[in-house]
DNA sequence: ATTGCTGCAAACCTTTTGCAAGAAT
DNA sequence: ATTCTTGCAAAAGGTTTGCAGCAAT
């Protein structure tokens, strides 16, 4: 729930704890997790995984990740209407999502703490950290918009 | 960009003024706006249109939103991985939405003015106010599945 | 008479699913 | 031997687009 330090053998060995099967995908799905640490799509995921396993099918990434977000190894966010984005789980935290370019920030949740209790305390609503996204403009886009 | 009260006749005026053209599709669907306030996906829009002008099709529902989001009459935000919803530019407000009955709560921005200010200081982004959600759980789904 | 707008159908993208063959245990 | 997984292809949403005809101005 809150490694900083995954590692592939370890994630490996969930999977077969729980009954799963260690196949050339999902080890190759689960070293680019850990090696790039970045938010990445299904459709990078599935070109770095295809390095190692050409053959390896988005479908099949998709259903990989699935399993790795049940087993709370991997967590994913839906950033605007695009493509959603997966990453390893890990010290919870929020999500600048750049309109303009896309790049993804991440911000630690500590940011959002005031407005989990005030949303909390007077909507009665529990907010669910994984999946904090604010859409915005990041400072290089903003200064190109505004030197064009 | 902050009108609290649209009003039907004054959204025409401003689609005539820049060159649109009122047609029944368009009237429609500003009264729609206009009457529920709330937040719709562009099925129900069409199918509330669609009682005034039984032939409107979504496509021209989408391009009627579009030309009314350029006009600063309408917004729209992605909560989650769902259809897009669109409501009347009114008081910049954020979103809670909940993930498991997809209820839309309104907050007011104050809520999270502390944030924007952070995030534009300490990750030099600028915060799109119209399109904040915040996904999590609502008090009354939060009950039924203790009670489950 | 312009020329913006429409409905329809098809295209697009991301994601999900059915299925028979293949592989990890 | 089991039974999980896979790749493929097709389906399923939500949204966009091309087009010829229609309609608001």
């Amino acid at each position: 729930m809150n490694e900083t330090t995954w590692r592939v053998d370890d994630i490996l060995d969930a999977i077969r704890t729980t009954g799963g099967r260690v196949t050339a995908t999902k080890r190759a799905l689960v070293e680019a997790l850990v090696d790039t640490r970045d938010h990445l799509t299904v459709e990078s995921l599935t070109s770095v995984v295809q390095l190692r396993a050409p053959e390896a099918s988005p479908s099949t990434v998709y259903r990989n990740l699935e399993e790795l977000e049940n087993l709370g190894i991997v967590v994913h966010s839906h950033l605007g209407r695009a493509a959603a984005v997966y990453h390893l789980a890990g010290p919870v935290h929020g999500h600048l999502l750049c309109s303009s370019c896309g790049r993804t920030i991440e911000v630690p949740s500590a940011l959002f703490e005031p407005i989990v209790h005030e949303v909390r305390a007077q909507y009665d609503f529990d907010v669910d950290r994984h999946h904090l996204a604010i859409s915005g403009v990041c400072g290089d886009c903003r200064r190109s918009a505004h030197n064009s």
